[in-house]
DNA sequence: CAGAGTATATGCGTAGCGGGTATAGCCACT
DNA sequence: AGTGGCTATACCCGCTACGCATATACTCTG
């Protein structure tokens, strides 16, 4: 570990993509393509992560702690050698849950304004 | 106008700061500084908006039609000249409509992995 | 064997944004 | 009366995040 570990907050606010790739992988762990492909199922196609923005995020939360390479691959039949598998940390979590708590505090400053209808 | 409405959709995911200010805005007619002020005293001094973002800020928000200059000013007593003051456009009320949509669907996908306590 | 799909990685250009600085008028304190 | 601090707007510089395009290489299908 070159960079050691921060507070959580001083990550914030994360970059949406990020945000958007820790929330894939809290479901399990994933390899970079994966990854892109179920931004577009989870978003009905409406985010469209580039490959570009994907493989650069990840090397960025590889350096922040944010995710780890998994060494626990598939079975070799299903598995696809080229693949790099990505997991959590802890502190991905934690990010995580700290980003989370950012955005329902803005929705709740939003309601409160008005402008918004409180129930979709 | 040299800038047409567009969809709202369009300019999503908003960036922060554009949000804030929208949000700012929708209590009433607010000049730059006192935004500054304001977003200190919201979010308890957490987010420091900087002179530099929230000007520039509000230039790309002219063009984009999100705010407007408002020309009614408070009484001379309370005035300052050299504020300008700005307002919601309808256009920026659906635009943060649809930005809080997004952040609340955002929000649900979060809690939807089991990553965070449903509620906090 | 050509072409589409899978998979990762890098180059390039642009936008958003923080820090700093310029400007200028105002007020308070000394 | 002069210094500094607050209000107010505006711009410059540099960094980061991102999308688009491209490079590379392997696999599977027609």
């Amino acid at each position: 570990m070159t960079t050691p570990h921060r507070q959580a907050d001083q990550l914030l606010p994360l970059p949406p993509v990020t945000f958007h790739i820790l929330l894939a992988l809290a479901d399990g762990d994933r390899h970079g393509y994966a990854l892109i492909q179920e931004m577009a199922a989870r978003t009905g196609g409406s985010l469209k992560l580039s490959a570009g923005t994907l493989y650069r995020s990840i090397q960025r939360m590889l350096e922040q702690g944010l995710v780890t390479e998994s060494k626990s691959r598939p079975a070799p039949e299903l598995d696809d050698e080229r693949r790099r598998y990505y997991r959590l940390t802890p502190f991905g979590i934690s990010v995580a849950r700290a980003e989370t708590k950012r955005l329902t505090d803005l929705v709740r400053m939003a309601q409160a304004t008005g402008l918004v209808p409180r129930r979709a």
